[in-house]
DNA sequence: TCGAAAATGAACGAGTTAGTACATTCTCTT
DNA sequence: AAGAGAATGTACTAACTCGTTCATTTTCGA
C-alpha cells in the first residue's frame, strides 16, 4: 500500500518548520491542552479522548510519551508548578526597605494567584488528590520555594533594623500570604454565592488586596 | 411467585423499629454514606455504585429518592450546609468582650474547619465545579451564614468601646478568617511536601492556630 | 379488609473511557 | 543508500458507569 511517498524537503535543526516529526511541539501542544483539561474537570473529571481531539496530534501520542492519563497528569503538575517557580524568582525584594519589601510581595503574590487561576485550580485538584501525585514527582523536592528565602531575608532585615518583632517563623508568613491570595481564587464561587457578593470585580479585589497587605504587614509590626 | 408472605408486626409511628420499609431511614443512610464518597473523591470521581455497595439499600433507591447524580450531590451539600449553620449559631459571643469574642470565634472556626475535612473537601470539590450546584440549592438562599452577624455585631462594639479601628467591613473580616483557616485543611498536603513541614501535628497545629488569631486580632486593633 | 400508592429488589443496557495491537512513515547515522 | 529505531496513524476492546425497566412487596387510609 505503500505508493505516494511525499519528499519533505529537509530543514535545518534550529527553527523546526516543515517536518512532520517534531516529538518536543507534540509533546509540548499535548501538555498545553492537558493543563487546560486537568484544571477545567480535575483528575477524575478530565477526558484523555477530549485532549487528544483538541490537540494537532492523536490519542495514540500521549500515551507514546507520557504512558497514562496519571503520568500525563504529573507532567502538567511539573510543569505548572516549575513555570510558577521560574516567574516567583525574578523579584528583586531585596533593594527594597523590608516593610516595601513585604507589601510589595504580598501585591505580587495576590495578582499573581488571580492571574492564574489553572495553576490554582491544579493545586486545588491535587490536594483534593490528597498529594499522591505531586509526592510522585521526582523534580519537586529541589523545588522549596524560594519565596521563603525572600521572606526570610526581608523579614530578618526588618528585624534588625527594629521595624518587626522578633520570633516569627517565615514559613508561617508565607503560609498565611498564600492563604489569604489562594483563596480568593480558589473559592470565590462559593463564598461570592452565599454572601451574594461578587469578590471579582475591580473594584472589590482592589480592596481585597489592600486588606490582606494590612493583614500581613500589621501581623509583622513591633 | 408469590407464596410466602411475611407478617411484620406493626409498630407505632414515632419509634421505627422493625419495619422494613423505613424511607427516612434509607435516606439518611443513603446521604451519610454519598457524604463521604463525594469529600472522598469528588462529583466526576465518585461513583454511585460505591455509594450504593456501601449502604444498606440499593443503587434503585438512591435513584428513586434523589434522581440522579447530581441530584444527590446536590443534597449532600444543602446537609452540609445546614449543619454547618447550626452548629455556627450555638455560640454566645455577645457575653463577651469584643476582643475576647473575636479570638473565641477565630478559634472556634479553626478547630471547626481542622475538625471537619469531608465538609471542607466538599466545599473544596464545589469551588471546582464553579459553584453550579451550590446555586441549583433552593434553601441556599436563606443561608446568609450567621457568622457575619456575629462579626458586625462585635466589631461594632468594639469600634464603639474604642479598642477596634474603624472603617472595616464584616464580611471582609470574614473572608480572612475563612481563608487562613479553609487553607490550613485544604491545601495541607501540597503544602506540607513542598515546605517538608509536617502542619498536622499537633505541636503545629497550635502554633498556626495562634499565628491566625493573632493575624486577625492586630487588623482589627487601633 | 382491600386496594391504591409508596417503597423496594434484581438484572440489564447503552454509551463512555482508558489503554492497546498492528501497521506505517519518518529521521538520522554510517 | 540503507537500515535501525523513533515517531505516528487507525481501529479496536474490555471494563466500567449512569440510569432504567419490569416486577414485587409494604403501608395505610377508607
Amino acid at each position: 500500500m505503500a505508493s505516494a511517498k511525499k519528499a519533505t524537503s529537509p530543514v535545518t535543526r534550529g527553527a523546526a518548520a516543515l517536518r512532520t516529526n517534531d516529538p518536543a511541539r507534540t509533546m509540548a501542544g499535548i501538555l498545553e491542552i492537558a493543563t487546560k483539561e486537568f484544571a477545567e474537570k480535575g483528575l477524575s473529571g478530565a477526558r484523555i479522548d477530549a485532549i487528544a481531539a483538541a490537540t494537532q496530534t492523536s490519542k495514540r501520542m500521549i500515551y507514546y510519551y507520557f504512558g497514562s492519563k496519571q503520568g500525563l497528569y504529573v507532567a502538567v503538575l511539573e510543569e505548572s508548578y516549575r513555570r510558577m517557580r521560574a516567574i516567583e524568582s525574578e523579584q528583586h525584594l531585596q533593594d527594597l526597605a523590608p516593610e516595601a519589601a513585604l507589601r510589595k510581595l504580598v501585591e505580587f503574590t495576590f495578582d499573581h494567584h488571580q492571574g492564574n487561576p489553572d495553576y490554582i485550580r491544579l493545586v486545588m485538584n491535587e490536594n483534593m488528590e490528597r498529594g499522591v501525585y505531586l509526592a510522585q514527582s521526582k523534580t519537586i523536592r529541589e523545588l522549596n520555594v524560594p519565596a521563603i528565602e525572600s521572606i526570610r531575608n526581608l523579614y530578618d532585615r526588618g528585624v534588625a533594623q527594629g521595624v518587626f518583632r522578633p520570633g516569627l517563623d517565615p514559613i508561617d508568613i508565607h503560609a498565611s500570604i498564600s492563604a489569604l491570595t489562594f483563596f480568593n481564587v480558589s473559592n470565590q464561587h462559593t463564598f461570592g454565592l452565599i454572601f451574594k457578593h461578587d469578590g471579582q470585580t475591580p473594584a472589590a479585589l482592589a480592596a481585597r488586596r489592600q486588606s490582606v497587605v494590612e493583614l500581613i504587614v500589621r501581623f509583622v509590626w513591633c
